[in-house]
DNA sequence: TGTAGTCGTTGAAACGGTTCATTACCGATG
DNA sequence: CATCGGTAATGAACCGTTTCAACGACTACA
């Protein structure tokens, strides 16, 4: 039936009164098009792959809940693919989403796997990196400066006077905590302090578990080495230091100092307000959709870009200076 | 194709030699099967619709976990939507679900719109209920004993001796709520208590901010009168009043005790750690998707099934009995 | 050696839309 | 009145897989 398709695709070229004749049909009959026949002729349906790292994250459910602002007003459909940290997961997803013929990916890809990304490009599947920045040109990227957000944190701690700091971050293979270590190591390059000032608490994984974990080695250290301050790689490994010291009667602030990354709504609610590196979560998500969809829809004059937002330090009690009572 | 068809369906069916023959022309050329294709031939395809109300509620998000476990072992795709609360946001899921015609949906219901849900039970498409009791026999559902849940955290706080206690919680519409609620005058009426000694204050969104007005509301109130204790009907609510609470120097739980709902991981990783009534979210979750596998491949000997969880309270430092001081 | 039966391969139809070439219709013009 | 131009509806091919009927080769048995 071409004029149905006509008159649902494109009802200008069809006459208003068979346009009302079928319309009404359509209703009468309850006719719903099956997509799976229009993406089988067209090449390409109407569904996007998302690929997070963890779901549990409030990070990237934000980031998802911007995806889905945007594709939803575009009538576009997200299939939400959680790697969980697995590269076989990661595979097998990236499968999935090839055979579902999806118009592009939006990835938070676990390591550099870029030639299996660009593998899924060659093939015609779009493909926009979320919260990386894409070393190679031809392919878009939406990111954070992930190391001016880890010298933001660590510049706010050593002028508030903070000379034995801790980092905790892990798993290494996360270019997000690699970026923001670095970026920690050089603010104290900047201050002109000992490298040894900030001291390295690798985790498991980047959960609350993994936090409170840290906490206790951290704990473990002898008072007079002690760090005074921590930063955490994200705010679930804050919240579980939070938990690990207040459990020991160690105050936040006033005897450790705590500042996180991402500052998921949960940070303001802790009951220690926390401070945290605030990257626009949502608008991340946004903005990679929104590259998308522009590159589906003109392919032509699309040109490849890396966007790179700038986090901003948020201060909050968790690092509030305090006048040291002792 | 034929026999390549055989080859990746039954290939128990296709000769030793010409199937490794495929194979190897298969990974040769990279092909990879059209799932549009196959979709369109047998009819119904290997996605399935997740709606929920809410992906920054990390209840929601674990229960979505679950499903994600179960289908991704079963090699079916989750397209992920998020009602928010919203009706029409719903409806246009509902949609687009259809028409990628998926092999069912589970889904939280935003009210009892179950003539909609009918419908599309009506055009082949699997409906489950996820943590909402069907009140039709004829869908399946899977759902947590909310009057007891709330039951349960009521009696807590009576046998602790609270005598002045709030509900939090909100929007009525929801039956969540407003079943929490009920277990929890069920409670007072079984302790032969006055039904005033639950108040109600009523939110207009169960989130963190939405618990950090309540608790401005409470602490409003004349100290004589004023609650000693706060059940929220969602742990987010909950940290939003610790965190409004805190804010104002009201200890938890030495001047206000405090029980959420859900027990989501951020509730014991609050400062506070939040007394919670914890229900099986990843089981709901993998429960809901076992069901609708289930009927998936027998339709025939499938029964629709009620399953209903036990919730649990799980004590914290949030409600504990604390000596007054005064 | 002929025939029935088995196993495996091949070919074509079908799924439900989209797209494009073709046809039908109408009014305007020579 | 015949022709032309333009608009709108019709019909058929096509997308890539599944499914099933038809077919061919081979074995077993009389």
């Amino acid at each position: 039936m071409g004029t149905v398709s006509n008159v649902l695709n494109r009802p200008d070229i069809v006459a208003p009164t068979t346009r009302s004749r079928v319309l009404a049909a359509i209703s009468e009959l309850g006719f719903v098009p099956n997509d799976a026949a229009r993406q089988l002729r067209r090449g390409r349906g109407r569904t996007l792959g998302l690929v997070v790292l963890d779901v549990a994250n409030p990070f990237f459910t934000d980031v998802a809940k911007g995806v889905e602002d945007t594709t939803g007003a575009a009538g576009m459909a997200v299939i939400f693919c959680n790697s969980d940290g697995d590269p076989n997961k990661e595979s097998a997803y990236l499968d999935l989403l090839e055979e579902q013929r999806v118009q592009g990916v939006l990835i938070t890809p676990i390591d550099d796997a870029n030639t299996r990304l660009v593998r899924l490009r060659d093939r015609g599947v779009l493909v926009v990196l979320l919260d990386r920045r894409s070393p190679r040109p031809d392919l878009c990227s939406v990111s954070v400066n992930d190391r001016l957000g880890g010298e933001l944190a660590m510049r706010h701690l050593i002028e508030n006077g903070h000379r034995r700091i801790a980092f905790v971050g892990g798993p290494h293979r996360l270019e997000q905590v690699r970026d923001r270590h670095e970026g920690a190591m050089r603010a104290l390059a900047a201050a002109d302090l000992d490298p040894e000032v900030l001291r390295r608490f690798d985790t498991p994984g980047t959960t609350v578990a993994a936090g409170r974990d840290a906490a206790a080695r951290i704990l473990g250290m002898p008072r007079s080495t002690r760090a005074t301050a921590v930063f955490c790689a994200n705010d679930l490994l804050a919240l579980g230091v939070l938990q690990g010291l207040t459990r020991q009667k160690v105050r936040v602030p006033d005897d450790i100092a705590l500042v996180g990354y991402d500052d998921i709504d949960f940070a303001a609610a802790a009951a220690v307000p926390l401070s945290s590196v605030r990257q626009p979560r949502q608008r991340l998500g946004q903005t990679a959709a929104t590259l998308l969809l522009e590159e589906a829809n003109s392919p032509e004059t699309h040109r490849h870009q890396q966007v790179i937002f700038e986090p901003e330090l948020v201060v909050r009690e968790s690092s509030q200076f305090v006048r040291s009572g002792g």
